[in-house]
DNA sequence: CTGAAAGCGCTTACAG
DNA sequence: CTGAAAGCGCTTACAG
């Protein structure tokens, strides 16, 4: 279903009136030097005939597509979509394209949502995703160069490539404990193991000697986060402040908040966790851990570029901007 | 990159001791028939080998690769990463995967952002993006199915795939005029073509006998909508509802209309286009129109499968959903 | 029901 | 500097 009689190498090689060795040397640039006066001939016929070089062929023949592939929960939920954009960029500066996996819409599609991943030549594999263990074993047989990114849960198989979750969650506490709160609140995902980001915000309770506060748990998504807050506005002991685990649960926390009478940071103050654009104007302005996006997507890119990674766990620290919901 | 010494299909045929036809024949389900004991040696000897069809060899041979692109302006963009998520399911039951280009990043990384695609061997093209008319003509000159999904400047060459925006434009102006609003602004894009969605606000308050309110034109991003809000909340005689033509405008708007002391809906009613998740999480809540996103999908991706569609515009109708952010 | 073989459109050693 | 040819890993008419 391509173009009906498309054009070939062979025919420019014919009109040009060469081999199409030749016209692949000259649309490629090498790997052999090709006259001025020949070079010539075979550009005019390329652009003579309307020439587009197959793809799909070259990758045969080359044994690699110059393509890789990215996985991704959802990628409506804004932090993807930034990360998707950022790996993306970075991938197109590297000359490959992305091909980008919603496990969300295979898992929905089809039982064994990886099946056709399998079959697809990828240079290499983005993980932004969490895989059971027999997924795992699936895109380990695959052996392409794997980095795994955003996630806490380190395989010792991979590269992981992440920010310091239990750091920033940390100081994320902190300043909500310098601010003078006392009782400070945790809404989080459901996750089986600990979170990272629930730990460094128990350390920092711990360490300043005050009690642990109540912890929400929720699904991540926008419904998951206005659920959780609700709960937390309707507590007769309600506390005065909540770090919650990323932009998209703490937007629809904000969204709960108003619609529960309370004030934003005067009644809830609230630190949250990405540092998303939405994060910017959402109302009030969230204060918010910023992930250095763009820099982990060009890392992971060229590290897998440069073939399969060593797996260990590159880490980025973290940086807070303040903004108004938590009274900065 | 691709695996050392990948498994081949020969290397099954000669395991299973039939010829790489047979495995074809098994592993395609046709065109022929294979008795049930050769197939069990055939499946055995995939197992066993760990063998994975090479899918860009499939590809060149079959002369389809099952992969649809698809060209979005930018996908941290809520409205397009719920329609590239829609796309993407529709594309999957439908068997095909889903590549999207984001013309954003091809832009900055490239000054011919459309060349990489050109060499793609797609099955089709949904395109969710304005194009200049140099790329158009390159576009055409793919000769693949192609579909236009969210543009009201329908080209001719093309079949194109929207609501109505005039429509869904004007009913939520009269939504406005309805409550008893005399003074409606809109604030749009920066489009040189008149916006249908300006048109049909017009169109709306012409049939009031209301007169014009001020227009405000921003650049489609979250920055653009904080900035025309500002500029409406400053203004002396100030409007006191506003339609504004997309959801992530109309949350940035949301947020200036904050910053600057107004409130919603009392001082200023707000009305939105679109129908993300996120309208529902504003504070208040969005009264937008939505889009039937998923139908449009589906819809577009049948249409690329069944081959070159026709160039007709399929348009399809708008539902209001009623929140806070205009007093209901 | 099964096999030998041509072909998809490229790339790239190998000769000249 | 240029060409003839093998090969990438599949699919599928064509024979048997």
């Amino acid at each position: 279903m391509t173009a009906q009689k498309s054009v070939t190498r062979t025919d420019v090689a014919r009109y040009a009136g060469v081999s199409s060795a030749v016209v692949s040397y000259v649309l490629n640039d090498g790997p052999k030097r090709v006259a001025p006066a020949t070079r010539q001939r075979v550009l005019d016929a390329v652009a003579l005939l309307g020439y587009r070089p197959n793809a799909t062929a070259r990758a045969l023949s080359r044994g690699k597509v110059d393509m890789i592939g990215m996985i991704v929960p959802d990628i409506r939920n804004p932090y993807f979509s930034e990360l998707v954009y950022a790996v993306d960029l970075a991938a197109h500066a590297r000359g490959r394209s992305l091909l980008v996996i919603n496990s969300d819409v295979r898992r929905s599609a089809a039982p064994n949502h990886l099946k056709g991943l399998v079959s697809q030549q990828f240079d290499g594999l983005v993980l932004a995703d969490t895989l059971s263990p027999a997924e795992t074993a699936l895109i380990v047989r695959l052996n392409i160069p794997i980095v795994l990114i955003n996630q806490f849960r380190g395989a010792e198989e991979f590269m992981s490539i992440g920010v310091d979750y239990f750091d920033g969650a940390r100081e994320a506490t902190e300043h909500l404990i310098n601010r003078g709160h006392k009782k400070i609140a945790f809404i989080g995902g459901t996750n089986p193991a600990l979170d990272p980001r629930e730990h460094g915000w128990m350390e920092a309770l711990t360490e300043a000697g005050l009690p642990l506060g109540r912890r929400y748990r929720a699904e991540f998504s926008s419904a998951g986060g206005y659920e959780a807050a609700m709960e937390l506005a309707r507590e007769p002991d309600r506390p005065t402040a909540v770090f919650i685990a990323s932009d998209q649960l703490a937007i629809a926390a904000s969204a709960a908040f108003h619609a529960a009478g309370l004030r934003i940071p005067e009644d809830i103050a609230v630190v949250s966790f990405d540092g998303t654009t939405e994060s910017k104007y959402n109302w009030p302005p969230l204060t918010t851990m910023v992930q250095p996006v763009q820099a982990m997507a060009d890392e992971a890119i060229n590290r897998l570029i440069a073939g399969t990674p060593e797996p260990t766990f590159v880490e980025y620290p973290m940086k807070i901007v303040l903004r108004a919901s938590s009274g900065d």
